[in-house]
DNA sequence: AAAAAAC
């Protein structure tokens, strides 16, 4: 079977044979005559599958005909991320070089007037997360009245996050005469209401998963200490054949910490998380997709859907929550037929997550040791409020570096530890590689390295101790993402602005009265590595 | 246990 043989026009199938494909894959096989007759569509696949194309392009030859008018756009797309509706778009552009579809992509985190503008100009297609179009809805900026076509994609993926009602109200806003594709990965009975609610006499298309992963991906598991970890991971990027790798993390703390210290140690790194700003995620995103940074750190919001062509590596450096995340992020290697290896690192209060995994795909991960590092038995008992955590036999003093230290008083060198230097030249035979790494420090101090002297005094100060800052509760219980994120600003920024000429107690009038000017006089956290 | 999404 050919792309030519489904019933798309020669502009369009100019565009995918520029990209190279000439074989459709078995959702686009299915589905796009399908839709081109204008038939609703229920599919159950997921990402990796050829799934986007097989609505943008059949979408792409059908919105051909006819012009969008002001703020009417002809069709809707919903995606549950900004990253995943930012893939749609490019989609778009890519196949519908040689059309003129006006496109608009509706996602938060950028400035409204743009958007706002585009609708405007009228457009085909608009490309949406659900609390951004909402928004521009309830403006006035739209009028949904002459949609014909709406595409509900990763509807599962919309549960797990909470976005149903508001799926079902855009909905709702929508002309009953329509077509509708609806797109999820797993078939659970909220999803099958959603689609007898949303479709009228679909054609139901199952596709096989993308080769399971267990047939391109080599998996491997590695168990350590929760406070080796960091070091396992570094140990396994020096020793594979990492061209480029995810690793994620289960918490957007430990993703910021995580990238910190890999650059700390010389590792080409970037940051990607829900709680960045826009722009940066896009920016860290596309530097990743074009190679100028090579190991991504990253939340689950980088776990479903992100393709990316090449990635050599998927490491976890935090076992998944949910055993079904665990699948997804290693799918975010082996595509398109190349292999991947992926790396799990769990440490021994992980036993249980592990065995959900396990479970969930059928065999065990094969364990692998770390040259240098003990490897502790996974644990599988209830996790009872109060239990200690497994710990390292040699640790000495508790947890200390890790929390008690602030960060920015410890001396260059010492981290967390003392402790792991005495275990390094226990092992320093077996890992040459961590020392070769150090020289890069000194190269590129970071900004926790810097002479204690170029820090604000008041740093040298326990948290606890900081003035208190006035919070406005109206505005956070409104918005609380925007209220975390903007505390989370000041805090840093409170990191490394000194208030000149105070010694070690500023008044705390001063420093409030201090800060509203000052995110905008800095200059941005990343200007300076 | 977390993450995702609106100014």
């Amino acid at each position: 079977m050919q792309f030519s043989e489904l019933g798309l026009g020669p502009e369009v199938l100019q565009a995918i044979s520029e990209v190279g494909y000439t074989t459709p894959t078995p959702i686009q096989e299915k589905a796009i005559p399908w839709v081109l007759q204008g038939r609703d569509v229920l599919g159950c696949a997921q990402t990796g599958t050829g799934k986007t194309a097989s609505f943008t392009l059949p979408m792409i030859e059908i919105l051909a005909q006819g012009r969008a008018r002001a703020r009417m756009p002809r069709s809707l797309i919903l995606e549950p991320t900004r990253e995943l509706a930012a893939q749609v778009a490019d989609n778009f552009e890519i196949y519908g070089k040689y059309h003129k579809l006006n496109m608009a992509l509706l996602i938060g985190g950028e400035s409204f007037g743009d958007q706002v503008k585009k609708l405007e100009r009228g457009v085909d297609v608009l490309i949406a997360t659900p609390g951004r179009m909402i928004d521009l809805f309830e403006r006035g900026n739209i009028l949904l009245s002459d949609i014909k076509i709406l595409v509900i994609d990763e509807a599962d993926r919309m549960l797990d996050m909470g976005f149903i009602p508001d799926i079902e109200r855009i909905v709702g806003l929508l002309p009953k005469l329509r077509q509708t594709l609806f797109f999820s990965a797993t078939m659970p009975p909220e999803i099958r209401r959603l689609a007898d609610q949303f479709l009228m006499n679909p054609r139901e298309i199952t596709v096989a998963p993308p080769a399971s992963p267990a047939a391109t991906v080599t998996q491997a598991l590695a168990v350590a200490y929760d406070e080796d970890k960091r070091r396992a991971l570094r140990h396994l990027l020096r020793t594979e054949d990492v061209k480029n790798a995810f690793i994620f993390c289960n918490r957007k703390k430990d993703v910021g910490i995580l990238h910190q210290s890999l650059s700390k140690h010389g590792f080409n790194a970037g940051a990607l998380h829900g709680d960045m700003v826009q722009s940066k995620r896009t920016e860290t995103l596309e530097a990743f997709k074009q190679g100028s940074i090579d190991l991504l750190v990253c939340s689950d919001v980088a776990a479903r859907g992100i393709d990316i062509k090449g990635v050599s590596h998927v490491f976890n450096f935090d076992v998944p929550f949910n055993a079904e995340d665990y699948v997804h992020r290693i799918g975010r290697t082996g595509r398109a037929g190349l292999t991947g290896r992926a790396f799990t690192i769990a440490a021994p209060e992980d036993g249980r997550l592990v065995q959900a995994i396990e479970k969930l795909i059928g065999r065990e991960i094969p364990r692998v040791p770390i040259d240098g590092l003990e490897t502790p038995e996974l644990e599988f008992e209830e996790s009872g409020r109060g239990r200690r955590r497994p710990r390292r036999k040699d640790e000495g003093r508790k947890d200390e570096g890790r929390k008690a230290e602030p960060r920015s008083a410890r001396p260059s060198r010492s981290r967390t530890a003392d402790r792991t230097e005495v275990r390094e030249s226990a092992t320093a035979g077996t890992m040459p590689e961590e020392r070769a790494a150090r020289p890069e420090r000194t190269e590129r101090p970071e900004r926790s390295e810097r002479p204690v002297r170029a820090r604000p005094e008041r740093t040298e100060r326990p948290v606890q101790d900081r003035p208190e800052r006035p919070v406005r509760e109206d505005r956070r219980s409104r918005f609380p993402d925007r209220g975390e994120d903007r505390r989370r600003r000041r805090d840093e920024d409170d990191d490394r602005t000194p208030v000149i000429g105070f010694g070690d107690d500023v008044p705390a009038f001063i420093l409030r009265a201090a800060r509203p000017v000052r995110p905008a006089a800095l200059p941005d956290s990343d200007a300076e590595g």
